[in-house]
RNA sequence: GCCUGAGUAGCCCAAUGGCAGAGGCAGGGGACUUAAAAUCCCUCAAGUAUGGGUUCGACUCCCAUCUCAGGCACCA
């Protein structure tokens, strides 16, 4: 029979079922390995190609461990609450708890296809109520401890969706996902206090296993700063004061007047009676201006108004202008700023325009006076009191003369807002939350919950604005269970990542009906030693689930303060794309390609070819269906891995696959004849010392590969076996058994069957992994090149470890090496044992 | 503008500072076949984005420049 992907990988996912081979217990004598994807958003369209590109190299390491002797937790779910779901209700007038199940159905169907060795048992979705039960349960601890509370805080409101959006959503005024266009509007919203755990989120990256350029991303996000807090007292006004923060308080002495945001609640006490007019225009003005606009890089123009109202400077006593300006953001710090027009480009900037005084305070290293704005380091100068001090040195002696005169402190602020935590939408978790008569919002007890969100026909917002959980009157109507006093519950509902803030938690008992999980458990599981997923969430679900996981780690709930042990972030699958000269995209089926160009299929119009982003719009997606219907799962994996790094961006081409199924296929005729016997040259006899020293090389570096993730050169190598045993009319029985174990975590099903065939009675699935002899892979002589001033001109064969003056002389007696340094006089000569030689002459 | 990362045969990609090639695709040739497909065998090809530097020796280390990808961008 030949290699028949369509006969052979039902069978064996058929069997992993039935035997629930990768069941996984909780405990045991076995080292434990939690090797976790990020699950998905089940989205209507089904997977494509890059989704199991780390699934696939999730899933070969959880194969591979398992062979190795770990127990191995490796689990899938569904990120199943979000905004598609509920938009396509809306849309189609079906209710999202039916296209969700819909589209997971779907997702789980493509994932099985494919192979993966997950305990299906533990399968999560965060959109059912015992797993929202548990959501709604973490969020009551988060109340108890004050870190969930309700504000109304100027929120970006996204009026295309109905609903606010989180800060990390919104890039230059749109939402960040659909382009569409964001609003500041002033709501009452659910906070968490995120910002209490700033300085954990920073310091505790260095616990963990991540990749230098995502902590670096995360570090910024929090965005920490030292500095100073420095007070100002307003003249003419006794009792009034604005505080102002800056990272650099050695230039104090430079501050020739002080910014508030448009904004910031003094400006209209202290603006003077002649200003009133201007002041008032301006902040009319920046109000209205969004928030693209506003901090747009091309809009380097700088606008302003003078307050008419005069600081005091806190160490001079000078009195300085005070103006606002939209420059500085109200959300910032303070909302207010001390100009040092000489040492900040932006205080420069406005200074020049508006003519207002610019003085150094700050010389270079060397004592030069570099031109203004000079914003590096340097020894302070015009400071009376601190000239000649470094900045390190005036920075603290400035903060000292502060503290002295009660107007000012060290400060350290980080960049990181709270989290803005409610939504106004129908598919997502409710608040465990209810209103009591008197305006107070009140947590229910645990034994209530799940909050089951009500059954509704209509998920738009109500036509006076409220969240569509409000059209479920006699829902929100309800009492407080203690008191049985009336209330009504709260109508927002969580943002989609919470259910995805703890779910690595939930896979390890995800069945627990009376906790969220089992403390043994959890003790046993974490952390997650491996979670790979994209870059995408490099900053938001990361920072968000380890906020959540610090919390529940303070409150005895789990016992590690970090939640991922080591990250990993696969590239994204990209793939070509052909256009016309008007723009218009061309399928690739409908694409021939001569001479390394591109012309459509019969008109012979010629096309671009380039590689993009994979979307509908470019007719480049690759689902992962065509290429099982095609090639098989395997192919499908294999070529996944074989495409380059993990963690490179790479293109989609369909022929590669074409490679290796035809890798495939000569593996699988090593052992079966198309006739479907086994092959005549197998036998039960010791294997040549080529073909032992082989498959000991291929064991070896399989091995390493796979221990550094480089999967794509592990293949090479079982392709490099696969070749030699195919040239080989002899095939011993050891060697296919090697290399089936090597090949089962990446092609399990031909794996599994190969196994099957060569007389193993079980799974391979727990067989130990190959164990390789390294006196096996020393050959007892080695060849040497010989270079002449590094220029390689032949090669020498000397016995293994032969020492310098053996292999120089071999080196000087070939034949061809001699004839080239005749007449020439060897200056220096260079002989790495094993390695090369080199003649300079 | 700033910070990362990456540029190696026509393409995807390999190479602890030591023979530029592991593997695959595509191309060429051959065997098998009535023929084709499939299969098997053989084979072609770049000197590593560019310019400098360090070194006996540089794809690899250093500096500058270019291109591409990603992240950040009034955060005081």
């Amino acid at each position: 029979m030949p290699y028949t992907p369509s006969a052979i990988e039902p069978k064996w996912q058929e069997f992993w079922e039935r035997n629930k081979t990768f069941r996984t217990e909780d405990g045991g004598p076995r080292p434990k390995y939690y090797v976790l994807d990020m699950f998905p958003y089940p989205s209507g369209a089904g997977l494509h190609v890059g989704h199991p590109e780390g699934y696939t190299a999730t899933d070969i390491l959880a194969r591979w461990k398992r062979m190795q002797g770990f127990n191995v937790l490796h689990p899938m779910g569904w990120d199943a609450f979000g905004l598609p779901a509920e938009r396509a209700a809306v849309r189609d007038g079906i209710h999202p708890a039916i296209i969700t199940k819909r589209n997971v159905d779907n997702f789980r169907r493509q994932i099985k296809r494919l192979g993966f060795s997950y305990d299906w048992d533990r399968e999560v979705d965060t959109s059912s109520p015992d797993y929202y039960r548990w959501t709604q349960w973490i969020f009551l601890r988060l109340h108890e401890k004050g870190l969930a509370y309700q504000a109304s805080i100027p929120v970006n409101w996204c009026p295309a969706l109905g609903t606010v959006l989180a800060n990390e959503e919104v890039k230059d005024g749109r939402y960040v996902e659909t382009g569409d266009p964001v609003e500041k509007r002033m709501m009452k919203q659910w906070m968490l206090r995120i910002t209490a755990y700033a300085e954990r989120l920073v310091s505790d990256l260095d616990l963990v296993d991540w990749p230098e350029p995502v902590k670096k991303m995360q570090r910024e996000w929090v965005g920490k700063s030292h500095g100073a807090e420095i007070t100002f007292a307003i003249a003419g006004h006794a009792n009034r004061t604005f505080t102002v923060f800056s990272t650099r308080p050695d230039t104090l002495m430079g501050s020739t007047f002080c910014v508030l945001a448009p904004e910031h609640p003094l400006v209209r006490e202290i603006t003077t009676p002649a200003c009133k007019a201007a002041v008032a225009d301006y902040v009319e003005v920046a109000g209205r201006k969004s928030d693209r606009d506003r901090t747009s890089a091309d809009a380097k123009e700088y606008s302003g108004a003078f307050t008419g109202a005069y600081a005091v400077h806190p160490l001079s006593g000078e009195n300085i202008p005070i103006w606002i300006a939209d420059y500085v953001l109200a959300g910032y710090g303070t909302g207010a700023v001390m100009a040092v027009p000489g040492h900040d480009e932006r205080d420069f900037a406005f200074a020049t325009k508006f003519g207002l005084e610019v003085i150094r305070v700050v010389k270079a290293l060397d004592g030069s006076e570099p031109k203004l704005p000079y914003s590096e380091d340097g020894i302070a100068t015009n400071s009376p009191g601190f000239d000649g001090m470094t900045t390190e040195q005036a920075a603290s002696a400035v903060i000292a003369a502060l503290v002295a005169k009660n107007a000012g402190k060290g400060m350290v602020t980080y960049r990181l807002r709270d989290w803005l935590f409610s939504r106004q939408r129908y598919w997502g978790e409710p608040f465990p939350m209810i209103e009591l008569e008197d305006g107070t919002m009140v947590p229910l007890p645990d034994d209530t919950l799940p909050v089951e969100l009500p059954a509704l026909d209509d998920f738009k917002p109500t036509s006076d604005g409220r969240p569509p959980l409000a059209r479920a009157e006699a829902w929100c109507k309800t009492t407080d269970p203690r008191t049985g006093r009336p209330a009504q519950r709260e109508t927002n509902t969580m943002p989609q990542w919470a259910g995805s803030c703890w779910y690595y938690l939930r896979y390890i008992d995800p069945k627990n009906t009376t906790a969220p999980w089992d403390r043994a458990k959890e003790k046993y599981w974490l952390p997650v030693d491996l979670y790979i997923g994209g870059t995408e969430h490099a900053v938001l679900h990361l920072l968000y689930a380890r906020f959540w996981h610090k919390v529940l780690f303070d409150l005895g709930l789990v016992s590690t303060p970090e939640p991922f042990q080591k990250l990993f972030n696969q590239g994204m699958i990209l793939a070509y794309s052909y256009r016309d000269a008007s723009g218009k995209y061309f399928h690739p089926k409908d694409v021939e390609e001569k001479d390394g160009k591109s012309f459509v299929k019969g008109t012979g119009a010629a096309l671009e070819k380039q590689v993009e982003k994979m979307s509908k719009s470019k007719l480049n997606v690759v689902s992962p269906d065509e290429v099982v219907d095609e090639y098989g799962a395997d192919s499908m994996r294999l070529y996944e891995m074989f495409m380059g790094p993990l963690d490179a961006v790479k293109p989609w081409q369909m022929n590669g696959v074409e490679g290796i199924y035809r890798f495939l296929q000569r593996t699988w005729r090593l052992v079966v004849t198309d006739e479907d016997t086994l092959h005549p040259g197998i036998t039960d006899g010791a294997p040549s010392p080529e073909l032992t020293k082989a498959t000991h090389r291929a064991i070896a570096k399989v091995t390493s590969d796979l221990s550094n993730m480089q999967f794509n050169t592990a293949i090479s190598a079982m392709m490099i076996l696969v070749n030699t045993l195919t040239e080989s009319q002899v095939r011993p029985r050891w060697c296919l058994d090697q290399l089936t174990l090597l090949i089962a975590p990446f092609a399990p099903h031909l794996a599994e069957e190969l196994w099957a065939r060569l007389g193993h009675p079980t799974t391979l699935a727990y067989e130990a992994w190959p164990k390789f002899d390294p006196a096996a892979l020393i050959d007892a002589t080695v060849e040497i090149p010989v270079s002449i001033n590094g220029k390689m001109k032949d090669v020498i064969v000397v016995p293994r470890g032969a020492d310098q003056s053996t292999i120089e002389a071999a080196a000087r007696s070939n034949e061809k090496i001699a004839k080239l340094i005749e007449g020439m006089t060897i200056k220096k000569v260079i002989v790495i044992p094993g390695k090369m030689v080199n003649l300079v002459v």
